[in-house]
DNA sequence: CTCAATGTGTAGTGTAGACTACACTATCTT
DNA sequence: AAGATAGTGTAGTCTACACTACACATTGAG
């Protein structure tokens, strides 16, 4: 009887997109910068400009407004990072250009914006989670490991859990300067920085995993 | 006029300890179920038993009663994480001993729960930042820092940056499976993934970090 | 005993905000 | 021209909840 069926409207007219976009836009700015919960749905619809009942009528719910805007977030800031080329350039050149790029975008103030919003909200929002772990995270972390394979068919490296060791590479990469950023506790790190770090460890990850395991 | 100063009452009597103890034991147990923002402080007194004007009285208002709370559970829990006789051992007993306890500390429910309260708030309260960081995380990797140091000053390892170090090797300790968790997104790992897991990461890190760099 | 501090219980107050109702308009298609 | 489809704008309902007021109990010190 009451179950409103959250719309997922593909929207049909080019006007409707305009405003959909509108409303993403602003939910978008406003979410991010004061957080799911001290966002009224009014407040984006003034935002935004144009009606409350259209957002209802895309949406369905505050939710539906919210995964919408999550879920094009986060394909869009990891669509950026590209993995081309990469097969032809030296590992060392080839971790080193995967790494700074990676960094720069999780280190960035919207990508950790987001992250902070998902944290927050996935215990109400299970689907939220997958949403954005496979349109973001899960996705770059999928692409290293592809090209450990890649590597690994080759014979240039030797043969183990390519996600596994993905997954290594990319913790050390972030550390702990992912949480102090997501918790502000520093002002961001300067580019150099972020490329000594880098340049560190993938010097140490190559070390330690390339070598032969003949233990 | 109106800065109704946040109480920190330190507790006279022996029953204004108890009470305090049942409204923070309360609050633990629903602001890590169901969130910061989804509980009232009614439903704390509620399961706490005693009455809200106790609540505001010793807490100030509810922001004061969350950083309490933050605050005695992430030092509770770090501290059960002892170095003791660490430097005893050889390095991968070592590293592979305080691995395993981290791991297994950061992956309780628990933990986690803090974990995503403290990112969820963390943007409006942000002395709750700090509390966390320098109560939690900060201090593990400042230990492990000053292992790293210990052992340089015996010329055991190539000096270096050691807490850019130990951040290092607890990022790829937590790798992916912290956010995985975090975002439940999979089922808690045994304890004999988690021992792999380490072993691997011990692995890896000694190859890297051990060797003399001498380019 | 008494008085001061602390805890209890109830019953508000004020506000914010998600969601709906409804009457109206713009656009496009055939 | 007519009617379907989507957008606008306003006003309102209903509920949840942080925080306060106030009158009453308990305790313990001197």
């Amino acid at each position: 009887m009451s179950s409103p069926a959250p719309k997922d409207s593909p929207p049909t007219t080019e006007r409707g997109r305009q405003r959909r976009d509108a409303l993403l836009d602003a939910a978008q700015r406003l979410f991010l910068e004061h957080g799911y919960g001290q966002v009224s749905v009014n407040d984006i619809v003034a935002q935004a400009g144009g009606s409350l009942s259209t957002l209802y009528r895309h949406f369905g719910n505050k939710e539906g407004l919210f995964q919408a805007m999550i879920e094009r977030r986060s394909h869009h800031i990891y669509d950026t990072l590209t993995a081309e080329g990469v097969d032809e350039l030296p590992v060392e050149a080839a971790l080193q250009r995967l790494g700074i790029d990676l960094l720069i975008k999780v280190m960035d103030e919207e990508t950790l914006g987001i992250y902070r919003e998902v944290v927050a909200e996935s215990p109400r929002q299970p689907p939220l989670a997958r949403l954005f772990f496979d349109g973001g995270p899960g996705r770059v972390r999928q692409a290293l490991a592809d090209y450990f394979e890649r590597r690994m068919q080759r014979q240039l490296m030797p043969a183990c859990d390519s996600v596994e060791l993905a997954g290594i590479f990319l913790g050390m990469l972030l550390g702990e300067w992912h949480l102090i950023r997501v918790l502000q506790l520093e002002s961001p790190p300067s580019r150099a920085a972020m490329e000594k770090r880098v340049e560190r460890c993938a010097d140490l990850f190559l070390r330690g995993a390339m070598a032969d395991r003949t233990e």
